[in-house]
DNA sequence: ATATACGCCAAACGAATGTTCGTTATCGCC
DNA sequence: GGCGATAACGAACATTCGTTTGGCGTATAT
């Protein structure tokens, strides 16, 4: 057996149950309206407890954003790695199902995030920003890749996308077309327009 | 002079004034972290006058929802008097310039009602989701009276140009591109595929 | 001039909030 | 078998919250 174990975490450590039950809290009532009482009664523990995983209220906010920006980060560039080698557009359309598909069924951490969009006037904890931003680059990437017809804004395309997207928490329900489906119809009012070249 | 003049209000009324700063509030801060003593003191009240004019909080946020509603409802139906007999697409357009302009420029009521969407999922008071989705219905109009290819998803469709212009608020900044060219660059990208007919 | 409704002030109430703190039970380790 | 770190408990803290209440000045109507 290895050496260094990293670090053995002990089995009634419940970071994790309290990161979900944070993240659901967020979503259904907002950041705001979300009090400690409640995240510690959905995580099973009393509200001083959860000083013990983070300092404060915001900073749980802040894990729960990274744990939401990173899932769907990690996903997306899975799936990319996926289907390397193929068209440009195949690739944009891949990446797309996969967020729509993590952002509306993959649990409540990145819906936490789009709920509590931070305002881009005031400034934010952590690197939330820095985050975000990295995550939209991967899109930008995306759409440079893209043979489009000239003078096309690449940059109003990936706001359109993206927000046509992450719009869709606000009326997406359970049960109706699937993420993949929404994914794949919005690509194809874009594409057959846009595709000039290959 | 006619007998009946209505309901005559006092000059000293600031009941406009007191929904302009909870407006402000529910942008800057969201609803739950906007503070009733806050409101009145950018409205240059006590807390408890608020209540003569509103009954609660939550009150309030209806009144400043259906305000913001009605202002960009009427708005847009107005810029569509104006184009009538022009064409679906110019229609379109013209609407879409509109309601990005109100929303982008047009004061805090409409950005309140962007940046507390009720979920979908538990119910709301008054008649917001109602005044939603009149609003939505004028668009799903406008693009009823679109020429598309056929198979199109007008209904996907409405969700993709709606979500994309309303997530713009989360990233838009005064000083850069105007609303009138976001909205045309958004059509853009759409309109030459889609348009099959006229 | 008097009555009346309006618009608001000033102060307070109880409840809920985020957070602190002393204590405690459990675990791995020498 | 003791020991320090871990992972909480449970009660309390000061503050802030939405809301209520009683009264006061002023403008309008009679």
């Amino acid at each position: 057996m290895s050496a260094v174990k990293a670090v053995k975490r002990r089995q009634t450590n419940r970071r994790e149950v309290l990161l979900e039950a944070a993240a659901r809290r967020f979503v259904e009532d907002g950041y705001a309206a979300a009090s400690m009482r409640d995240i510690a009664g959905d995580a099973g523990m009393q509200p001083g407890s959860i000083y013990y995983h983070f300092p404060s209220k915001e900073e749980l906010l802040v894990a729960v954003h990274e744990d939401g920006m990173r899932l769907i980060t990690d996903t997306v560039l899975a799936t990319l790695a996926r289907v390397e080698g193929k068209k440009p557009w195949d690739r944009l359309e891949a990446a797309c199902v996969a967020h729509l598909r993590v952002l509306l069924k993959g649990g409540d951490r990145i819906k936490a995030v789009m709920r509590n969009v931070p305002l881009k006037s005031h400034p934010t904890r952590g690197n939330i920003t820095e985050m975000r931003d990295a995550y939209e680059a991967i899109f930008a990437g995306l759409l440079g890749d893209l043979a489009l017809p000239e003078g096309t804004d690449r940059h109003a395309l990936r706001l359109m996308l993206l927000g046509a997207m992450n719009w869709s928490f606000t009326w997406y329900r359970d049960g109706a077309e699937s993420p993949e489906r929404i994914a794949k119809k919005f690509l194809t009012m874009l594409r057959i327009q846009l595709d000039a070249g290959a």
